[in-house]
DNA sequence: TGTACATCAGTGAACGCGCGTTCACTGATGTAC
DNA sequence: TGTACATCAGTGAACGCGCGTTCACTGATGTAC
């Protein structure tokens, strides 16, 4: 899961390595836009990025795959920072909406590369991308889940289905945040409302459902 | 928009066409599948797949481009299809959001394919594609828009913003049913319900909103 | 300290492959008379 | 009806290209003594 890669060895004898593991993770990188996703990186094109020959990829990884899995690890680490931010925006004035929101488009503006991964490997990568993915997006709505209980237990209001609320609010953050990646950045700070008023409405809905549950119950 | 090919010309002299333009864009639609999107086709791959030489496709399309967008306009028309279904079933006892959610599902079920091209192109596509479904969705929306605003007004509810409120259901509803694709089909049904319950959110967040701002704003 | 040696990161050349595209062609069909 | 001709859908061969992968190699480094 993670991304840290096992440069140092038992026994480092032979020739110092000039280039890392993660300066051609880094290439990679570099490669990937709005347009070009994870699969459509030729081996050869990421060597020529990272300024090596084609074949001395080999001695970093097994093949394009392993890069391509380590990429995805990158992202998880970078979308479960999300959540992290959002914490601890939530504890100042703004709620927890607001922050998660918040902590998201920043993160799509600094980390584009890494989120534009999961956006699309979720929906276009080999079976093992998008469980992969799903796992990372899975992650998240456990965490938002158990945020969203304490949410609703503070502030005394019912919540109609937590899973699948904080299911709901991470599908459409994710989704609408995704079309951030191919509109001018002028445009974010609306979108971002967009997607705040969005989440208050399945926020509004989650309670009114609860409300209504509980009335026709008693 | 259409994807009427212009087969009958003017003046069909010469030889006989012995495959049609839709025959290579089936030929193209057999070979997509969950994980394989239109821009790893290769014109070769479809020739083989139609039964024709290479070269023979360029009697029909420009280039595969001109193959993408058509299969494109071909999705469009099937997304649209939803919308016409949903209606139907609205006026029978369904409301309609549950009209919606099983006029989608069963169009995933039926149509896989070209909902398949919508789902993924919107996310990894050329711009020219994202723009083109993008396009396809706006105009979903504008329909959906249109009848909650109806149905707020049938039923005497308030709508928050009909037009964020029908982005809102049509890019989550888009988003779930995408996950449809990469299940088993016995797990159809119990994604469904999580859609048209996420749905239902949604509806009762944007009454409760609007129900808040009348309050407040007498 | 010096020397012989093992390790191994990175290299350059070569391979076979599928690709998009081109070219000149074939031969079935419709038209003109 | 018959014949000569124009049209043009589909073809087979060939091209140059970038690809993934392999191979034997080079030479810098660390280790053993």
């Amino acid at each position: 899961m993670s991304s840290t890669p096992p440069t140092v060895e038992a026994s480092p004898q032979g020739r110092k390595p000039v280039i890392s593991r993660d300066d051609i993770i880094a290439a990679a990188l570099k490669l990937l836009g709005p347009n070009r996703g994870i699969s459509t990186l030729s081996l050869r094109e990421v060597a020529r990025e990272a300024g090596i020959a084609p074949n001395s990829i080999y001695r970093h990884f097994r093949d394009l795959d392993e890069l391509a899995v380590a990429l995805i690890d990158l992202a998880g680490d970078s979308l479960r920072q999300i959540i992290v931010e959002a914490r601890q925006r939530a504890t100042a004035e703004h709620g927890v909406v607001q922050g998660c929101a918040d902590a998201f488009m920043e993160r799509l503006r600094a980390d584009d590369r890494l989120l534009n991964i999961l956006l699309r490997e979720g929906k276009v990568g080999s079976t093992a991308f998008k469980d992969a993915v799903e796992r990372q997006l899975n992650f998240f709505e456990e965490e938002l889940k158990l945020d969203l209980m304490y949410l609703a237990t503070v502030k005394n209001t019912g919540l109609y289905d937590p899973g699948l609320t904080a299911k709901a609010i991470t599908r459409l953050v994710f989704t609408m945040g995704g079309t951030a990646l191919d509109i001018p950045k002028d445009k974010h700070d609306e979108l971002s409302k967009q997607i705040v008023q969005m989440v208050r409405m399945i926020i509004a809905g989650t309670q009114a459902l609860a409300a209504f549950k509980t009335k026709s119950g008693l």
